[in-house]
DNA sequence: TCTGGGGTCCTAGGACCC
DNA sequence: TCTGGGGTCCTAGGACCC
């Protein structure tokens, strides 16, 4: 940079937050390998709905050295196959060039080892905004500071990061790329920039300089329809968006052009909030084809439902929307949500609901897809988050989780309670006759 | 790219209320 | 009564993210 603005010297009465966004590196491959380490430097492919041995599915994550065969995430298995062939099917004598190891999802083990990773990021930090099982944002302003060591060029906050880093790489025995900036936004690119194993710190004096020539497709909120938008507008780049006029980007996007040319120009004032609880819970599957035989449609949405309720259940939420999807082929997708007068937990009544949803509009449906959701969630007081690890270890073993979303619930327990009992009640005359699936308890 | 699964947030229209 | 305005809730769809 031509100009360095040391850190001190702006006029602003806040100081400059240090926010790191640490995204592990390819980690479901990451994970494979910790535990088969022969798999360390070979193309590792790991597929959702991916069976050994046979070809459906899509990918989950691909190491680098199967991205080089243009394997990608998101891919279906099949394609990936093309490109990379699997090992295992390379007979003994032949060469193994060219070809690359399989894996199935295991997000149990992944979600293992992400806990001992946010143990670390939660150690490291006051607040972590844990993003994924493999994405969080830390708040280290109280931690470091802007200022430059005092051996040399590098700041103190990239001292920081680094031993985050090692901490990481050392204790867990995984990966993670880093990036500093004075924002989460800006943090959030910077992370990206220099993948897998990177650390990239952009300074409070450089956020514009540094965004510039970034592409608009890598700002947070920017994806392929947006980006050919911005196209046709002739805006390319991060530069570009910043230098375009805020009312014509507020005319084509609304509320997000404004939110957009901020983020461009470095601007991003959201503070690091810890993760929330859930919104929603949701459960769907794929069907390995398209039926539009009705047995086999509720058979499916039957066990997503009673999928759902237990994992409600085993959260402690409550849920007053109960809703489906319809995926269509060859890709249409159909929600269909009712809401009911009060909170519930009824495993029996998210069935009822959805096979009524189901057979209302999509009896003679040709189907691809089932979804069952929940939605509108309560908490009740005494919860236990940790169960599935969505409230981190750290927070949990310090014995203080549990503030900020009781205020964000109206209606008090007692009277949800009651609610509660009355729609159970009034659904079960609806439901007799139908047999429960699954008793939990 | 013929497409897996789990989420978040926003928008628009309609119902309903005052 | 042919016509206001404001607010909230609900549903459906869409864009986006990992």
């Amino acid at each position: 940079m031509a100009e360095e603005t040391l850190p001190g010297t702006e006029t602003d009465d806040e100081p400059d937050r240090i926010v790191l966004h640490v995204d592990m590196d390819c980690f479901y491959a990451s994970c494979e390998r910790l535990r088969e380490p022969e798999l360390v430097g070979e193309p590792v492919v790991v597929g959702m709905g991916y069976e050994p041995g046979e070809g459906h599915g899509a990918v989950a994550t691909a190491s680098y050295e199967a991205r080089e065969f243009g394997v990608g995430s998101a891919q279906p298995i099949s394609t990936a196959l093309e490109k990379l062939p699997r090992r295992a099917d390379v007979a003994p004598d032949e060469d193994p060039a060219g070809t690359g190891h399989y894996r199935t999802v295991d997000i149990d083990f992944y979600k293992s080892i992400a806990s001992e990773v946010k143990e670390i990021l939660h150690d490291c930090a006051d607040v972590v905004r844990e993003v994924s099982i493999d994405e969080a944002y830390l708040d280290v302003t109280d931690r470091t500071a802007w200022d430059f060591a005092p051996s040399g060029d590098r700041t103190l906050a990239e001292g920081y990061a680094r031993y985050v880093k090692q901490r990481i790489a050392r204790e867990v025995g995984v990966t993670a790329s880093i990036g500093v900036a004075p924002n989460m936004s800006t943090a959030k690119i910077a992370s990206d920039f220099d993948k897998p194993n990177g650390l990239v710190v952009v300074r409070p004096g450089e956020v514009q300089s540094f965004l510039a020539p970034i592409a608009v497709e890598e700002i947070h909120g920017v994806g392929p329809v947006t980006a050919r938008e911005l196209a046709s507008l002739d805006i390319d780049t991060a530069g570009d968006l910043a230098a375009a006029d805020p009312t014509t980007l507020e005319s084509n996007f609304g509320s997000r052009g404004r939110e957009l040319h901020d983020r461009a120009r470095g601007i991003d004032d959201r503070a690091v909030t810890p993760t929330g609880r859930p919104k929603s819970l949701s459960r769907e599957s794929a069907l390995t084809d398209p039926t539009a035989e009705m047995d086999a449609k509720r058979e499916v949405v039957r066990a997503l439902a009673a999928d759902v309720a237990d994992r409600a259940q085993s959260r402690g939420a409550m849920y007053r929307t109960i809703g489906i999807k319809v995926v269509v082929p060859p890709f249409d997708i159909n929600t269909r949500a009712r809401s009911l007068p009060g909170p519930v937990d009824d495993p029996d009544l998210v069935e009822s609901v959805a096979l009524e949803l189901l057979d209302a509009e999509f009896a003679d449906e040709r189907v691809r897809k089932l979804g069952v959701r929940v939605s509108n969630l309560s908490f009740s007081a005494a919860d236990q988050s940790r169960l599935d690890g969505w409230e981190s270890t750290a927070d949990a073993s310090t014995g203080r989780d549990d503030t900020a979303t009781e205020a964000e619930q109206s209606g008090s327990n007692t009277e949800q309670s009651a609610s509660n009992a009355e729609q159970s009640a009034s659904n079960d005359e609806k439901r007799l006759g139908q047999s429960s699936l699954v008793e939990f308890d």
